[in-house]
DNA sequence: TTTGGCATGTAATCCGTTACATGATTAG
DNA sequence: CTAATCATGTAACGGATTACATGCCAAA
């Protein structure tokens, strides 16, 4: 039973290093607190879980909640020397890939109205992962405000805020740049 | 042999669309052009090429320049149709993934110097890509000032101008709040 | 009683990177 | 001569998603 260096790892460690919990509470917790930023499935939480248990790095809890099957997992000391031995490596760089950019890339054998229809959708899921930080950020602001790892949360929903903000503006720019090409097609191969 | 909807595949046509060309020169391409957004190694272009021929989608041509061992594909019709299908499909968003923000998340259990490094090396990185962007874009304009598929390659250029410039701002801002943190941190822990 | 949320897990599969293997050609 | 670049390909491996399978408990 081997178990890599992949992030995934960490990520479960790190939520772990919170409180501990079940692989059920470590998917909701990722989705609700790092969700704009990372994602598990159950699929690779349970074998992890299992891995690191087999590794000392956490340990199943006895505390079985109602009597519904439930396996809760806390980190152990060498956990979290683990943990913080990862933590201060230099991040790698993710590999680039979005599939919206490819498209547009090529786009020119297609109809502009589909490609403003694509940048459109961006620009609405980009205003909606704003309204969703600036409510996130209000909530914790509120409920958490004096908690030592509050600064660290908010450097990361600033990010997103940062991020989407600009991609919003590039939507922007985009649509203009767009309708502009579809005038000049029309132009061309419109009514004589 | 079978062929999925990865979005590799479409990569690897999209680039045959603009020019016929050897799996060697399909990955110079990617790198040179999307490579700010897109990548491809030798491991899925070389068999996806084996695949797309045997699908009728591309074909090698005859032409084996100098003698040297080369084979040059040309996208076919089919090709093109299902490459144009395709591109009007509504983009996948990409899952998210970033180590950075990862580490950054967790970093409470680490010195504060370490996230500065890390986020001044990103910001390096950023600043770097901005140089490449401005470069490439000057380019563009002058050596393909008329080509048809030019407003597509500079709205992709655009959106890593943007994205790049948020994320500088980002570091700047989060660089003063770790400065800040570091700062009470000292006063707690440092000389009375 | 039935729906939805809680809860765990496995198997199939896909997708892609890395490392390896090989060799020709060309520029210095 | 020799280093770099051109050029193609495979095998091993790893990492992660998806779909599937299962079943309890609480609330409507």
């Amino acid at each position: 039973m081997r178990l890599g260096d992949s992030s995934s790892k960490f990520a479960i460690l790190g939520t772990l290093s919170l409180h501990p919990a079940s692989g059920y509470d470590i998917k909701q917790f990722v989705e609700s607190s790092i969700g704009h930023f990372w994602n598990e499935s159950y699929g690779s939480i349970y074998p992890i879980l299992k891995k690191l248990a087999h590794a000392g790095l956490i340990q199943p809890e006895k505390g079985s909640r109602g009597g519904r099957e439930r396996v809760v997992y806390a980190i152990t000391p060498k956990g979290e020397k683990e943990l913080r031995e990862w933590l201060v490596l230099p991040p790698r760089a993710e590999p680039a890939r979005s599939e919206i950019l490819l498209k547009l890339f090529f786009a020119q054998r297609t109809p502009v109205s589909t490609s403003m229809a694509q940048v459109q959708e961006k620009k609405l899921a980009e205003e909606r992962n704003l309204a969703a930080y600036t409510r996130i950020r209000e909530g914790l602001e509120q409920e958490h405000a004096r908690h030592p790892e509050l600064p660290y949360w908010l450097i990361t929903l600033s990010y997103g805020r940062h991020r989407s903000q600009a991609i919003v503006e590039w939507c922007n720019e985009t649509l203009a740049a767009l309708a502009k090409l579809q005038k000049i097609s029309k132009q061309k191969g419109g009514p004589k």
